[in-house]
RNA sequence: GUGGGUGUAGCUCAGAUUGGUUAGAGCGCCAGGUUGUGGCCCUGGAGGCCGUGGGUUCAAGUCCCAUUACCCACC
């Protein structure tokens, strides 16, 4: 993958970088946010809106799209940019996640993963060579390996056994890919145990893929332990290659994770708390449904610039989903991704100029203190 | 007018023909949470002259009487 990724600029004082990643519907500048389309549509927003909003790539999720409506029919349909009427590039996550939050509904083994279908209750096989062969018929850009992501708090045992066969999967994942398609990212875990952490990147990065993912962050455990395995795993990685760090995060994580040397970040916080009412502003979480913003005229964020900002009350918003009206969804879920997108945009842009230190501080400054 | 039914939280209703701590639920409302997504879900909170007035009783949302409002049926 000669030329898939390139790095621009790097902060002297971190290991924060800005850089680029080129796939076949486009280039990604980094750090990039990559709001989270699961079924092949970021929920509330239609793809003119993620365009408008500066999107350089949505994630989907290959275990819902294995479900329903299946490889088949989305290749008959001419693949999933196509089918979703999206044009720039597509990562899609392997249902490793779903390996972890389905826990209660499937089966493990060294051979893949038995769900009982969140659809129909059918009984569905997943193996590392069925994810990657069902990723590559979508067509997309960047593929993920079937993984494995061990619970917090989980066992040192536990751990140990279930990064193994993510490694396992990781190696069949590679062998089935073979260099078809798009890049495929390997996925380090590790839990919480540093020297665990340490092997599994280190074992991952052996592999040599396009790009490696640090999986397993974010799953309840206190932030200091999510940084420093982000560190841990940042040390065994190949820097010259993209880290992606997966599910992450909140704003302050994704400031976070650039320092620590992540490229790319994914996270269902920005559209499913807009959905919620929990809107993101410069001054930090605002929830628009408070009784005190009955008759406020004033948009979420003063100094935003998104269509919601632009156009409408935070009165306004706040009868919308009083009334449940689908607008809401659209209008909520527009600024958030406005900001997530804004926010790694802005990092960039520092990190080019040479200014990310001020930015970083001036992320913080503006955070209004939580009571 | 006569007979029957119903009045309990903002709404819809539980609270046995066994009277017994501080009268409950769902929804709504108020406030938190949400990290590789089902708009789901989770956690707290406020809110009651139990229609009104009398009576029986140690004790009444519960039993008795009256009264009033609404609903249904029949003149």
């Amino acid at each position: 993958m000669e030329g898939f990724f390139s790095i621009e600029a790097r902060d002297p004082g971190s290991l924060a970088r800005a850089g680029l990643i080129r796939t076949a519907h486009g280039t990604i500048p980094t750090p990039i946010f990559m709001p989270v389309g699961t079924r092949g549509t970021v929920k509330a927003v239609a793809p003119d809106d993620l365009e408008s909003l500066g999107a350089k790539i949505v994630l989907a999720n290959a275990y819902h799209l294995f479900l329903r409506p299946g490889p088949e029919l989305i290749s008959k349909l001419g693949g999933l940019h196509r089918f979703m009427g999206w044009k720039g590039p597509i990562l899609t996550d392997s249902g490793g996640y779903q390996v972890f939050s389905l826990s209660a509904l499937r089966k493990l083994s060294q051979e893949g993963v038995t769900f009982r279908s969140t659809y129909d209750g059918a009984r569905v096989f997943l193996s590392p060579e069925i994810a990657v062969g069902a990723q590559v018929t979508f067509g997309v850009d960047i593929l993920m390996c079937l993984d494995e992501c061990a619970p917090y708090p989980a066992g040192r045992e536990e751990t140990e056994k279930s990064m193994g066969l993510t490694l396992g999967w990781a190696r069949r994942s590679r062998e089935a890919w073979g260099g078809r398609g798009g890049a495929l990212f390997g996925i380090a875990q590790g839990g919480f145990y540093p020297d665990l952490r340490r092997r599994s990147a280190a074992d991952i990065a052996a592999l040599d893929f396009p790009g490696q993912a640090v999986g397993g962050l974010a799953l309840g455990e206190p932030k200091e332990m999510t940084f420093e395995a982000i560190e841990t795993a940042r040390s065994e990685l190949d820097p010259a290659k993209p880290m992606y760090l997966m599910g992450m995060g909140t704003p302050s994580d994704i400031i976070e994770g650039i320092k620590r040397g992540a490229d790319m970040f994914d996270c269902v916080i920005p559209t499913r708390n807009a959905r919620n009412g929990q809107l993101f502003t410069r001054r930090g979480k605002l929830n628009v449904l408070n009784a005190r913003h009955k008759d406020d005229p004033g948009p979420p964020d003063e100094k935003c610039s998104c269509y919601c900002c632009r156009n409408f009350s935070r009165a306004y918003l706040r009868h919308l989903h009083q009334n449940r009206e689908p607008l809401f969804l659209r209008l909520a879920s527009l600024h958030n991704l406005h900001y997530y997108l804004d926010l790694v945009t802005g990092a960039r842009e520092s990190l080019l100029k040479g200014t990310f230190p001020c930015y970083c501080k001036e992320f913080y400054e503006l955070q209004e203190p939580v009571d």
